[in-house]
RNA sequence: GCGGAUGUGGCGGAAUUGGUAGACGCGCCAGACUUAGGAUCUGGUGCCGCAAGGCGUGGGGGUUCGAGUCCCUUCAUCCGCACCA
């Protein structure tokens, strides 16, 4: 409060009487909540804000300072939503008023022919003519009780209401009337804009719709003006030259935007300006558990409480629920007010309240005295790697960061960004099935031939599927509507329809992971799931695969038991062979942690275990340190493992295993030679060969011979240890 | 519409720096062992072709001795945002 990023304002909300708290849009599903489906309606309330926007520029900048995916970045970009332009005065003919509109292009102002304001601009009801009042009037009550649905789905359709009233263009002068319309959104901008019909879309089919005048003033480079009449589309582009625009006509337009915004300037009815899509966020919550705001009111102003009486804990109650008057639930405590009597703010904060900042205490989670101290925040600083969905993009991840640098303003925190390196994991997808009921019946269709009646596709649990087939006694069995169900099969066997879908109850297709841990163990879960393909790449969950992963960790276990359960694990010392094969794993699993390959990761492993098999190795040295190395993968085998190659300790103590290199050269390398890019045949020549010997020896070779031919060699390119190409 | 990402065998995917395309696994085929196998093991498996050979990383073009990788262009799919002035 004392730095004004928090207030208290009147804000819309989507408010449910029956929950009694305010829902965000995506919990509003056509127009009733989405948990228990109440109705939802508009209401306007007294709610705290958190002025975010006032960091919407730093927002902005500091993302190219960290190293997240780019796509999560632009995601974010997107929504604060930069936008530089003017904003430019417009006087109301026959008032004093001025209206504010706000224009990315002040360049097309001589092409401006209306003007529209959002039917909740507050000069509507003022300016508006008598003769036009009760139409207008009609448009304003039904905008504003349009629900979020029918506006989503009723984009393509024009509507808009002319006020009466005429606007002065401020650069020629021109009468322009002004309309009213919910294409222009009361909070974007101003909520007023100059309508450009020849050089934005929407405005262009607001202009046709009402027959309103359209002035081209931009001319694409190197063609004539056309009449807009005969136009399909509005132009767009920002690139062209100015045409019937005064003292710009014939700049280019990035050139024309800068003269404008300094004519507007010096003349004072404008300046140039940037505006942002972002808005404040809405810091109350209507509900019990959240935190409670430090905050008494005294004569209806709001006050923070004194420091030395924090922290402030949640009230008792009787219900966890909102009053009978609507009021949030602590209104229900009984002593909700300070020593002095005064009553304390009855919402509570948001989730992100907590989420925003607590990497912070993790830094300092013992201290009692302060959320954390200087010196943990010196130590710890930012967080190096931060695994996370992408649905926090415009939540959590930005809330974070705005909480973040306003700590670092106040000097209590040393890194301006909290996350300097930020990788999405994929999802894990559901693969639903389908059956195919014919209409009317409790008849069944297999999958290719539901074409042939009228079915209704409905989902069907996947534990009754095995590879898209049905079993269809699991399935009759499964509920008692269906016990009587009839199948019309296809080569004697039910086949179900598919599809990729987020995972959820309602779509049956939910895959528990107790049921495969049961029978597989966790180790080889985990193991698969990281199998599965890259980190990032959502996909569907898929157990086609599992078996390969669990015959790997029986393969990996019969390194040190016979099929008897022997222990056979010798003391010999492991020859260069084995030493080969355990420095090339240890080295590519370094790298592949360092990456975040996980799934490249597991295929060495495999590899390394097929090559300790075939040379039958079960050699103490290479064993302990192929424990270490898996430990982190699968981790209860090793720790098993790790105990019987006679360690006290958990394996987690154990060090990485360092890298030799001199167990992985090679003294010869198996040179692959190619004629005009194509591969034919391998060589295998010293590693150390200079390279003129290598073109030399690739030459004599005979199978050159018959690739070559009567032909002339034009050019040998060797580079060592990769590849030779002979060009003829 | 704007922005981002991704397109490689029947499937999941590998190829980290422009240098042997298809590692590893699933599936499939053949075989061994077995009363049996949904256990285990061996061999094979990009496509066309008997073979020699040819073709092949969504399509088209380019740079290069050499392109899955770089450039241009085009198509498709997925994700995010959107009457944003």
């Amino acid at each position: 409060m004392n730095y004004r990023l928090a207030y208290l304002s009147d804000t819309w909300v989507n408010w449910c009487p029956e929950l009694g708290t305010v829902l965000a849009n995506d919990e509003v599903v056509n127009g009733l909540s989405e948990r228990g489906g109440h109705p939802v309606e508009r209401k306007l309330m007294k709610q705290w804000s958190l002025r975010i926007t006032a960091y919407a520029q730093r927002l902005l900048e500091g993302l190219d300072k960290v190293d997240w995916f780019e796509s999560l970045k632009e995601m974010q970009r997107n929504w604060i939503g930069r936008s530089e332009g003017a904003g430019v005065y417009f006087k109301v003919d026959g008032y004093k008023d001025n209206l504010l509109v706000f224009t990315t292009r002040p360049d097309t102002l001589w092409g401006a022919t209306f003007m529209v304001l959002a039917p909740e601009h507050e000069l509507v009801e003022k300016i508006t003519t008598p003769d036009r009042k009760d139409a207008v009037e009609k448009y304003v009550t039904w905008a504003k009780n349009r629900s979020e649905r029918e506006r989503m789905a009723e984009v393509k359709t024009v509507t808009g209401e002319f006020t009466g009233a005429y606007g002065i263009n401020p650069v020629n002068g021109e009468k322009i009337p002004i309309w009213i319309a919910d294409y222009v959104l009361a909070g974007y901008g101003t909520g007023a804009i100059m309508a450009v019909p020849a050089h934005d879309s929407r405005d262009f089919a607001f202009a046709r719709h009402f027959d309103l005048p359209i002035i081209q003033v931009v001319a694409k480079d190197g063609e004539k003006p056309a009449d807009p009449a005969t136009w399909d589309e509005s132009y767009d582009s920002k690139e062209g030259k100015m045409i019937n625009s005064g003292f710009i006509t014939g700049m280019d337009v990035k050139e024309a935007i800068k003269a404008t915004i300094d004519f507007l300037e010096g003349k004072k009815i404008g300046h140039g300006t940037v505006n942002f899509r972002l808005r404040d966020a809405i810091f109350s919550r209507q509900r019990y558990w959240g935190e409670p705001f430090p905050i008494y009111y005294k004569n209806g102003m709001p006050y923070p409480l004194d420091e030395d009486e924090l922290p402030l804990k949640l009230p008792k109650v009787d219900k966890y629920l909102p009053t009978e008057k609507g009021e949030p639930p602590l209104a229900r405590a009984e002593n909700w007010k300070t020593k002095e009597g005064y009553p304390l703010e009855t919402n509570t904060m948001p989730g992100f309240a907590g989420s925003s900042g607590y990497y912070l205490r993790y830094m300092d989670p013992g201290n009692k005295d302060e959320y954390f101290s200087k010196e943990a925040n010196e130590y710890w600083r930012d967080v190096d790697l931060y695994l996370g969905g992408d649905e926090h993009a415009t939540g959590h991840l930005i809330y974070a960061r705005f909480w973040n640098m306003f700590l670092f303003d106040m000097g209590l925190v040393c890194e301006e960004e909290p996350f300097k390196k930020l990788i999405n994991q994929g999802k894990i997808q559901g693969r639903s099935n389908f059956v195919y009921r014919i209409e009317g019946t409790n008849k069944f269709v297999s999958f290719n031939l539901r074409k042939e009646h009228k079915t209704t596709r409905i989902h069907v649990d996947v534990n009754f599927v095995d590879n898209d087939i049905l079993d269809t006694d699991a399935f009759k069995n499964g509920r008692p509507e269906y016990k009587d169900a009839e199948f019309i099969l296809e080569d004697g066997k039910y086949i179900c329809g598919w599809e990729v879908e987020k995972m959820s109850k309602s779509k049956h297709n939910v895959v528990n992971p107790d049921e495969l841990m049961e029978q597989y163990g966790a180790d080889t879960f985990r193991l698969y799931e990281m199998f599965l393909g890259p980190l990032e790449n959502h996909k569907p969950w898929d157990t086609n695969g599992i078996e390969g992963v669990y015959r790997f960790i029986k393969k990996l276990w019969r390194l040190f038991f016979d099929e008897n359960g022997n222990w056979i694990v010798t003391d010999e010392i492991p020859n260069n062979q084995e030493l080969k094969v355990l420095h090339q794993t240890i080295k590519k699993i370094r790298n592949d942690i360092e990456r975040f390959s996980f799934n490249t990761a597991v295929s060495q492993f495999m590899i390394c275990v097929n090559e300790l098999t075939d040379l039958k190795c079960h050699k103490k040295q290479v064993l302990e340190n192929l424990t270490i190395l898996i430990s982190s993968y699968a981790p209860h085998i090793a720790e098993e493992l790790w105990n019987r190659l006679g360690h006290n300790a958990s394996v987690t103590y154990a060090s990485f295993p360092e890298f030799k290199e001199e167990y992985v050269k090679e003294n010869t390398f198996e040179y692959p030679v190619s004629f005009n890019g194509k591969m034919r045949f391998k060589l295998e020549l010293p590693v150390d060969m200079p390279k003129d010997e290598v073109e030399k020896a690739a030459l004599a070779d005979e199978r050159s011979g018959k690739y070559i031919g009567d032909k002339q060699v034009r050019k040998v390119i060797v580079v060592p240890k990769r590849i030779i190409n002979i060009v003829y």
